[in-house]
Formats: C-alpha cells, structure tokens, sequence
DNA sequence: TAAATTCTTGACAAAATTAGTCGGGAATAT
DNA sequence: ATATTCCCGACTAATTTTGTCAAGAATTTA
C-alpha cells in the first residue's frame, strides 16, 4: 500500500484549494501553507506533480498560483493520490506476480484484492464528496451544540 | 496505512503453516523460512508477536515449532497483520483528530473511512478464505491447460 | 547427564524510504 | 525594473523498515 504524507498533504492542498476558490483566480502556494500549516518547499513538489497530472493550473507572476483544472465534482481522491505516490499497490512484487522467487507468492491475490478495493473507494470519492461529508459533519456538530445549548 | 511487508510476510508465513499442518505437529520456523525464502531470525521477530496476540503457540526443542492456536477459518488476516505491525491507521494523527494544529484536517474523516474500509476487507478474510481462493485459482488455471493442451 | 534442537529476548546495524530544504532560474504583472 | 510566483533538480536529514546478532531457556533424545 502506498498512501504516504505525501499523498495526503496533496488531497488537503486540493480542498484547501477547492474550498477558497472564488471565480478563476489563482491561489498561491503561499496561502495554502499558511492555512494548512504546511512547508512551502514541500508544496512546491507536490503542485508540480499535480499540475503534470493535469489537475491543477497555473499561473506565474504576482497574483499568479494554482486552481483546480476542473470542477471539484471531477477530481476524484485516487487520481490525486497517484500523482504524488510512485504506486498505490499493496502487492511486494508491484503486481508482476513474482513475489515468490518467480511464482507468485500465497498471498499474492489478497493483496491484489485488497488495491483493487482501497482504489475503487478512493476513485469513487470525488474532492466535492470530501468537503461535502466535511459540511454535513460540521452542521451536525452545531446542530448538537445548539441542541445541547 | 500501515501494511508493509511484515504484515505480508507474518499472513504468508501463517499461510504457509496452514498449508503444511497435519494433525497436532509444530512446524519449525527454519522450514517455512526455507519454503517461503525468508530470513529466519526475522520470522523468529514476526512469530514473538503471533504467539502474544494469541494466533499460533509454539513448542521447543527437537521435534517443536509453532502451529496455528485455533483453525484457519477463525483466524482472520486484520488481526495477522495488526499484532505485527504498529497501527493500521490512514490518519495522520492515530486518529486523535488533531493532525491540523489541535484540529482535524480537512481529509480527516476521508481517512478514517478508508481505514475502515480495508479492515472490514481484511477482518472478514480468514485464512482459509485466501487458501481457498488460491485453489480455486490454480483449479481454473489447470482447466485452462487441459482445455488448450 | 550431555548434546542437539528450537523457541525467546533485547539490542543493534544496515538499508531503504520519506520528508523536507536549498539555490538558482524563468515567466509575468505592475 | 522590481516584486511576485511558479519551476526544477539535486541534495540532506530524519524516520522507518528490514534484518542481524549473541546469549539464554526449555525440551527432547541418546
């Protein structure tokens, strides 16, 4: 399984990004690090390999930055993921079947069920369904506090 | 996530011990690190964390080696890959939901849900179950081979 | 009892991976 | 021009993972 740092500072990048969208302007990589408390540099990295992937754009020069190439109902978190991890794969032998000195090893096939799940699900949750969740959640807790209140 | 290749090798290991049971025998670790190409002292590592999460129970002396605690189809692979590993855990707070400084992370609950995702899948594997399916598979594959040959 | 076998344990070392930095460059708006 | 911002490659540091080692304890067999 590959699922690092990585890949999750570029999935909270995006929603950072998706979530302070206004019109087409662009957002600086300056502001996402402030906001999501994140290195710079290391964002740098990141939106280089998003942009490569066609998620994001961008822009240079002052009021230049980055945002989403498409709407946010559009990107899915597996596509993210992937742009930034070298593989997503929980097999040892990156799913050439030969993990066990040339034969595929006893456990080959769990693992290989066990990708096919975790990117069916994360293929299926778009960046909208995340901050969607995200509200709903959010509401709930207020709803609770008033309740309580 | 944390599934590395402890955790793959600690199910192939027990998967290789369930194969080779026969009746009440231990099987010492030597054989299966010879069998499945791993190194022993790493398997003896892996198998002091079987035996305290109560899979397997081992036996010393000439003649001793582990054998499975209970039968293949009540050990299920969550709990193989849990009592060798840390964490299985997609958050990057353990869960405490303070991954974004004392707050949680816009992908928080997206995690959390992965999370419970592959260890409904892993918690509902048994042994058995990949055991089985490794037959059926090597059963379709022999099939094919009469069939064309 | 002696010897061989096998698990038991903790500490340690090596390797690999991941995280994060740095310096300099190129484009663009004002 | 100058300030801003992306762009890029290489590098370092930190962490994690993998695997080793040495000494010990239990057990069987001769």
């Amino acid at each position: 399984m590959r699922l690092t740092t990585r890949g999750k500072y570029a999935v909270t990048a995006l929603l950072d990004l998706s979530l302070n969208e206004s019109g087409n302007k662009f957002i600086s990589i300056s502001q996402i690090a402030l906001r999501q408390d994140m290195s710079v540099s290391y964002l740098e990295q990141l939106f280089r390999n998003l942009r490569k992937a066609g998620i994001v754009q961008a822009a240079r020069g002052p009021g230049g930055g980055y945002r989403l190439s498409r709407p946010s109902t559009e990107i899915n978190v597996s596509e993210v993921v992937a742009s930034v991890e070298d593989k997503m794969d929980a097999t040892q032998c990156g799913g050439a079947s030969d993990c066990h000195s040339g034969n595929t090893c006893l456990a080959h096939d769990l693992w290989t069920e066990l990708n096919d799940q975790v990117d069916s699900f994360l293929l299926n949750k778009s960046l909208e369904d995340v901050i969607a969740n995200k509200r709903t959640s959010f509401a709930r807790k207020q709803e609770g506090l008033i309740a309580r209140g």
